[in-house]
DNA sequence: CTACCAAATGTAACCGGTTACATTTTGATA
DNA sequence: TATCAAAATGTAACCGGTTACATTTGGTAG
């Protein structure tokens, strides 16, 4: 390990001179398939022993066509609800001898395309992505490369390629009629940039859809912990109180959370919040968030499956709606 | 996209033979090295265009060696510490035209072996570990691929691989003596399992070592919020009242603070509470949590640095020692 | 002892690019 | 118009495996 430089490893002809074989032979004894005599393989295994012999996979790639890889895109790895979809994808992806390469793409189209493009060049047997605006250049690439490619985070079955995630519409509303049915009247919505990602647009336009007799109004802002204690610390400063705060992200209604508590207003005695993606803080903090559960793990695993089974049969994968539920918890309490 | 099924790509052949020209005025072309006539170039370029024709990864891995992919190893990708850290590592590779496959290992030697093994099959040029107990096993696959292999996470100049990280002891250390030079005589340290993990093990070893003085206690739990929620409510259980409490990362604290909190005990007033890894949520918290910022999203760059850098001179990569500062927020105060 | 079949092994083409070297074309100069 | 270097293009080997097909070996039945 020390110096592994300047060596030139030991291919198959090497390996069948060393044993005084035919390289079909090695390649036979390489993939356990076709009978070799015990002796002829015995040879051969300790060649390869002594000479380190390692196989190629790029050759191996070459005539099987196939590299055992897969390419996902994420517009972010620090937010725990993509940390976990790819933890589940790359799991499964695994199991099935399948390899997983990672780009990001900070939720910019360009980016997108200019990594797809790399990824695809790479030789990637199929595409994994999350988010749905993709640039024209995107599927120009996908025509030219002709990979399988899957959509998730989001459902959407008229969409140009499978989907595989929730509804974010319907969960949004969702959350809108589980506040009004506590009794809430005036509602602040907490979320982030949506010109960054649909599935918060989706979220937004669903709400503002679902208000319905309600008053609602929208705090856009970051989409981070901060980003929730800004847009609260905003809203107070204007002197509005609404009944409920809806945070279309968790990270977001904890820094909400934090701040109220810091202005010392009482949740949920004055003030319910909601959040969006239970993840893991929202059921240990103080109170306990009500938010909304998000299947990332049943996506990663649904997505890989997918997708092995379009590469095997060649059939096109089709979309799937996901679940996601209502957890109930201390955040949010009823309002008359 | 349809119907991606049965097509055979075109190759570059059919590109040449399409266009009138040899196979080699085609990779010419593509190469945009040597000079073609512009009336040659044109008519290589719409061949291309009109069969689609896309290069294949594997035939060119195949004669230049070299397969523009690096692996990376990490226990899990749910702990934000480790997703910045690999987003830094993407961003840096990809800029430098390196694709980064991913594997999760969950912490568990074998399963990094063959993790490790997959990827160097795969035809990974490098890879980059985070954590230090690997198997016997682990050694020869490096051993015999002849791979470069750099660790992260933690700095051990004496470590088998070049290490690339901070040094867990020193700043354990460090956060000892910060909460004894405030005065505090009686401390808790909450931490996770230390046989999951050698930076955790460093950290408990190096806050026991640094104790002179001091009454101090350990408390193993889990690696997640609910872990330092719960470590704190038996510590309350059994009557120990600490003066400050240590938490060896970030989401322990978090959790701690919430049921310091629902047990109506105050932050800093009765105990101080001191985190690791200054994870986003520690600047807004209520009160904001005292942690130590380690520097992940510089190690992921150094790496990513480092790496590329030894495979284009062959040179090992030397091990670099990041530093580490503690930042100091409202959830600890003086001690007398 | 020969014929014959199965098992074992070998030969060579092929996957799809790159590239050293050979050959042809172009165009400028004498 | 002959000459020659530079530019353009072509030929074929090579990277390291896999595999269809050919050949050799071994054992058994006739």
């Amino acid at each position: 390990m020390e110096d592994y430089g300047p060596y030139k490893r030991a291919n198959l002809r090497d390996v069948a001179r060393h044993a005084n074989v035919s390289v079909a032979t090695v390649s036979r004894v390489l993939n356990k398939s076709d009978r070799v005599s015990k002796a002829t393989r015995e040879r051969v295994q300790s060649a390869i022993e002594a000479l380190g012999f390692v196989p190629s996979a790029a050759a191996r790639t070459l005539n099987s066509g196939r590299s055992r890889t897969i390419g996902a895109l994420v517009p972010t790895l620090t937010h725990s609800i993509f940390a976990r979809y790819l933890d589940a994808l790359e799991e499964e992806l695994s199991n099935q001898g399948y390899a997983l390469i990672v780009a990001v793409t900070d939720g910019v189209p360009e980016l997108e395309e200019s990594k797809a493009f790399g990824l695809l060049d790479m030789g990637v047997e199929g595409l994994v992505i999350s988010g749905n605006r993709h640039t024209s250049g995107f599927d120009a690439l996908v025509e030219r490369f002709r990979v399988p490619v899957l959509i998730t985070s989001f459902f959407e079955p008229s969409a140009r390629y499978p989907t595989i995630g929730y509804d974010n519409r319907a969960i949004a509303a969702n959350a809108v009629n589980f506040l009004r049915a506590l009794g809430h009247k005036t509602l602040s919505v907490i979320h982030g940039p949506p010109d960054v990602n649909d599935r918060i647009s989706a979220r937004i336009d669903a709400a503002r859809a679902a208000a319905g007799g309600l008053s609602m109004n929208f705090l856009p802002t970051t989409m981070d912990v901060a980003g929730g204690a800004n847009a609260v610390r905003e809203l107070i400063a204007s002197g509005q109180r609404p009944s409920a705060l809806l945070c279309l992200s968790d990270v977001q209604a904890l820094g909400a959370l934090f701040e109220l508590q810091r202005q010392g207003i009482s949740v949920p005695d004055e003030i319910s919040v909601m959040g969006f993606d239970n993840l893991e803080w929202s059921a240990v903090s103080e109170p306990g968030i009500t938010s909304i559960e998000l299947p990332a793990v049943e996506m990663g695993q649904k997505a890989a499956a997918s997708l092995i089974d379009w590469l095997k049969t060649g059939q096109r994968a089709s979309s799937m709606a996901l679940d996601a539920t209502i957890i109930e918890r201390a955040s949010t309490k009823e309002q008359n």
